[in-house]
DNA sequence: GCTGCTCTGTGCGTTGGCGTACATACGGCG
DNA sequence: CGCCGTATGTACGCCAACGCACAGAGCAGC
């Protein structure tokens, strides 16, 4: 990205129209991100909507026992906040920064306003529901019957994909928190990773060193959700003729 | 349901306005579901839109190896082929009918139409659309956390919910594809349910016998998703003052 | 009534992940 | 430099669920 601090970075706003976008400019703010900081709270009121760009975060859902399971990640190809336009007004799960960054955000009743319009703006928003609603099924799935270094590899690759460089800060405590699993086991699992070559960490940093082989390592849900979300999203379903 | 084979058994189709239904109405066509019966294979074509009315639909992820979980169940409160209004086209699971009974469907194209209309329809489409994403994040959070006894009480729950008697059809070994466990899992928990005087089964046919004391062994999971989709599409969401 | 099939029950040994407890190692800060 | 908090490593017993194998049990059809 050669020019930052652009709402361009945000696969979403660069896929609209020149009109679309024009209008949504000025009611977009630019903030930055910080680690941990959470945009939703689970059943509270939320007022804005958030388009990363490079900036990372997690949808969680927190059980009353207080344990949690990441159920999606949104990055510069998404937004937060679907359930909004949709006319939800909340949701039952938190939005965590999972990496710092920047986003740009703006007012619901804007986005809800544009969505009513009808156009490309609320196609694209709809497309990016079906990606996002494959990432959840597929979770599902994973939770179900994948190990845990299979999804470490997964949580990895999901979040390379949406960073600009091979290294994200990230303690595998946290790590631990959004796989709804034990630290302990992430710790065994990071460490075979490390040993066979394909990851290098210290104390919150991870650098992916060998990506070709974590793809190897990884189950199938990584794929199919990336398939899903390519198709959905590149421009070559109907919206194509839509925009532009 | 004093009048059978009327679309305003399916609640969605019901809290339409007159003119919406009107128009929809010759559209509809009516037809029974037979168990296992598939209506949408992963990633294959969809022609139509199905909406339930005495049947429950099941969308199952399968994966590679054969191995199968599911992610949300749908009966007379919602519809199958969101991706499709959504312009998807397709979408990564499967359909297969949970429980036999009866349907309305319509092609997508006049579903879509409509939805393009952008009323009380796409609101409506839109809301179910959200309790359906609720259910996929507790899905893949219970998956997680839950012991097979706990979901079995929550699939119970969820398929009672959706039924006119307290009884329903359905083997363990297919339960045990629903959740994605093994065939003797669900034995193990069903044999406790019985044993606690809970369910009676023989055969392939559960009847449930003490549904308050089901509720009091399932995880949160079950009433969240319920809460959720109650608040969604109960109408007192800002939808009821667009309707009748 | 007998046969055959499907559904359910049960009993292994195995394993992945959990909970707990504690040991090391790194890095910032005084 | 040495301290201390945080991050990571390791070990132990435990348990839920797995995969497999097979034994009963109910129902349908001949």
């Amino acid at each position: 990205m050669p020019a930052p601090y652009t709402p361009k970075e945000n696969h979403l706003l660069a896929a609209l129209p020149a009109a679309d976008y024009k209008r949504l400019l000025p009611k977009l703010e630019h903030l930055p991100l910080i680690l941990g900081q959470v945009l939703y709270e689970s059943g509270g009121e939320q007022e804005y909507v958030y388009f990363p760009t490079d900036s990372i975060v997690s949808l969680l859902y927190v059980m009353q026992n207080g344990s949690s399971a990441e159920i999606a990640v949104v990055g510069n190809e998404g937004l937060i906040g679907i359930a909004l336009f949709m006319g939800g007004e909340t949701t039952p799960s938190r939005a965590v920064v999972q990496s710092a960054g920047h986003a740009y955000r703006c007012r619901n009743s804007v986005l809800i306003r544009e969505f009513e319009r009808g156009g490309p703006l609320q196609r694209l928003l709809l497309h990016y529901t079906l990606a996002l609603i494959a990432q959840m099924s597929q979770t599902a799935a994973c939770n179900r019957h994948h190990t845990v270094e299979q999804q470490l590899c997964r949580w990895l690759l999901l979040s390379l994909d949406r960073l600009p460089s091979n290294e994200l800060t990230m303690t595998q405590e946290l790590i631990a928190n959004m796989l709804g699993v034990r630290r302990e086991g992430v710790t065994e699992a990071a460490g075979h990773l490390q040993a066979a070559g394909l990851i290098q960490y210290s104390r919150g940093r991870i650098t992916v060193l060998d990506r070709a082989k974590l793809e190897a390592r990884v189950c199938e849900c990584y794929a199919v959700v990336k398939r899903e979300s390519d198709r959905l999203l590149s421009g070559k379903t109907p919206i194509v003729e839509m925009i532009s």
